[in-house]
This record gives structure tokens, C-alpha cells and sequence, in this order.
DNA sequence: GTGGTCTAGACCACG
DNA sequence: GTGGTCTAGACCACG
């Protein structure tokens, strides 16, 4: 899997890697059990500190998304838990998101279809 | 309109006016042309600095969703300009949000549901 | 309130002072909406980096026991959120150290004793 | 006695398995004089490093839970020494629970009880 | 070899 | 002035 840093994003590194990890587990791109690159690994790739990779890994880990261990490195968690709802956070994102859509002149429909892109 | 800050949130203070500012506009509940209370106004009412609020203001205007001028202070700008199409920023953060979504249990139909109550 | 780091234990730094900071809010010596000292403040008064207390922050932060903001610093929250359960990982460590008291013929008396003198 | 490694803890796994001896040996699960797997054998079971196992097992010896002799290998030791207190560190972890537990409304009639369950 | 911790130092956005 | 982010570099425990 290929990461991209947009490096003029607002967006942190480390939630940038973040982000595109998680996608990657939605997708199906990153396997249940799949492993990571190293820490070293990923930071010499995208050409970053070790340090940003590490916080990234760790969040990804109290998020329940990966584990870590010192052997293995990390890995996509097998069973990662299922709250079944949206966090309030994203909740205020999505509102925010569909009301300058609608502002744009964006219909229902084409929001819908794009829900339907990224859910797959 | 009643604007309310969470203290507890990452997002700036100017950006969660901004927010709901235009979650306003979007709703209706702002209407085009009406007149928005003066920096002063509003930094007082909701407790805190000017510049703050201002610095909403310059970002609601550079953005297109409100005119400012000497006399009359800031208003909802009568024709905002309708691009038709989703931001790639804001298309980059619901592609996170349907995966974390999708990770979490929730299901297509759901978010479709929420998509169809914000967009009223 | 005075932070003392063992700097011979096994116990991360971060870790240390964020375990200090709970028992102090536990125990009433840090009351709800108190400032705590700024992270550059306090990494000097305990002779350490401020990256390692911004941390420490951070995790208390993510742990809904206080909030940060960037004008005034951090705060302990006034509403902390109660679960009424204690975290499987803290049985899991009250369970071992009850086992280790036992065998090293420590009465189930004594045990109450040490709950309720910190429990307060 | 089967021992169970929690792949997703942070805690070590030659700690993880002497905790679980310790625990056994508190219960009566392992009687004194009882003779332990091999090092081979345990390390075989769990699918772990030998190495790990023999580290287990050298902290067991130390602390005065197991002996060890080249021809019957290790065993629970007939007579452990009984400190009847509790140690320091055991104290500092034991105050850290209470507390986080007491935040999180936790009653001490609850803490006692999971006392009474852990004590037997 | 792996992730985890920590330092010294820097720059940034927010307010 | 505040917390947040990031770097370059180091050392450590675990396995």
C-alpha cells in the first residue's frame, strides 16, 4: 500500500498516514492480519522522522485498528470492534460537509452516489 | 441564530463559527441578505476575543458566503456562487469518514439516512 | 501540586506524571476547572523535555480527564465522564497484585485497609 | 495449568506468564512442590521463544516462587517466605487503580468485593 | 530487528 | 504565551 503526504495540508503527517491506513483497512486494500511496514521502514519511505510514524502506529493501536509487538512489528488487527455507530465528531464533520455541498448546489444524489463510491 | 462553542473540541474556535455559520446559511435558518451581528456583537456574546470572531468574518467573506461593508456591517450575500461540485478537501474527509463509518458496522442505508436529514 | 518522577523505575516518565496527575485529581488535590502548569513549566520543574509532558497531556486529554486549549493552557475537566467499571486491564492488574499479597501472607483485612485509605 | 498469552497487551510475555503462575500458585491451581513444564515444553505449548520461557522462569526463581534443579527442573517452591506486606511498587499500582476507579464511580463496596473474588 | 521512550531544538497556529 | 507538530539522533527492552 502506497502512502501519499500532501505536505501544503492542514492535515498532520502522522493523521495524514493515519487516515489513509484506515482507508485502507475499509477497502480492503490492508487484510485483517496483514502487516505493516516497519516504522523504519514507512519513515524512510515517505521520507519522515521515525518519530511521526511511531505516533501514527500508536494511535492506530488505542484506536484498536492494529497491534503492535516488538517481534512482528505491526499488524491489522483481526477483530477490530464494532461500535456500530458514528463518533459525534464525524457526525458534525458529515453535517458540515453535506451543508456546504447543498450551499454548492450539490444535489442529494450525487452525495449519494459518492456515499456509495467510498463505501463500495 | 445562537452560535455555541465546545471547549473541549480540536477545531479553532474561528473554524467552529465558520461551521455553523454556514451550516446557518445552509439550513435556512440564515437567510440570503440578512444581517449578521457585528464582531463585537458576537464576540461578546459568545465570550471572546474579537480578533477571533473577525478573523471568522474575513474567511466567510474570502470564501463567498458573506459581504461585509462600512455601514451595514456583515450580511448573508444574496447570490452565492453555486460551483455545482464537492471540494476535493471536503470528498478526501468523507471518503474517511464512510470508511470509519463502514469499519465501525454502520450501514449504507444509515448513512444515507443521516445524509437526508442534513440535507434537510 | 508537586510531580515526583522515579527515574530507576520501570514506568515510562510520561506515564509516571500522568498517574500522578489522576491520583491528584482522584484524591481532590487537583479540583475540576484547575490550571495545570503549562507543559514548558512544568517540563522545567521536573528537568525534562516538554515533549515528553506534552505527551502526558495529550494522553490524560485523550482520556477525557482534562482539556487543553491553546490560550489558557490545560485544565482539569469539569465534568469527567463515569464509566462505573473498572477497565479490564485494571482487574487484570488489581487480580495479580491481590495474588501477590496473598501468598506473601497479607490478610484480606489489610487489603480493605489500603481500598479504603485510597479510596478516601 | 494452561497459560494464555493476550496478544494485544502491552505487557511482555515473560511477564504474562509469570503472573499467571503467580496467580496460579495463589489460587492452589499449583500446589507446592508441583512440578512446572520444561522450558521446552511451555515454550512448545504457548509457541513462543525459549528463551522467554527460561526468562520466566529465572524472575520465578529470583523472586522465590519456583527452584529450579538440572535434574527435575523447575518446581513451586514448598515454602515461600511470607513478608506479610506488600510491596511498593505493588502499593503505588494498587493507589493508581483505586483512584482511576474512584473517578470512574466506581463504589469502594465494588472494590471490596472484586477483592473478596481476586482473594478467594 | 522491532517498537517505545526521550532529548534538544525548532517552527507553527491560535488567540 | 500556549499547546501541537516535527526533526535528527540516541538508547532501551523484548524476543
Amino acid at each position: 500500500m502506497i502512502i501519499r503526504i500532501d505536505e501544503y495540508s492542514d492535515v498532520p503527517i502522522y493523521m495524514q498516514i493515519r487516515n489513509q491506513i484506515v482507508m485502507g483497512i475499509s477497502s480492503g486494500e490492508l487484510k485483517a492480519g496483514e502487516q505493516l511496514p516497519t516504522v523504519r521502514a514507512l519513515a524512510m519511505e515517505i521520507g519522515i522522522n521515525t518519530m511521526t510514524v511511531s505516533k501514527t502506529y500508536q494511535i492506530l493501536k488505542s484506536e484498536g485498528y492494529i497491534m503492535t509487538d516488538r517481534k512482528n512489528g505491526a499488524r491489522v488487527r483481526q477483530q477490530i470492534e464494532q461500535t456500530g455507530v458514528i463518533s459525534e465528531e464525524n457526525k458534525k464533520e458529515l453535517r458540515r460537509i453535506v451543508s456546504e455541498a447543498r450551499i454548492s448546489g450539490v444535489s442529494k444524489t450525487e452525495l449519494r452516489k459518492l456515499i456509495d463510491e467510498y463505501y463500495g
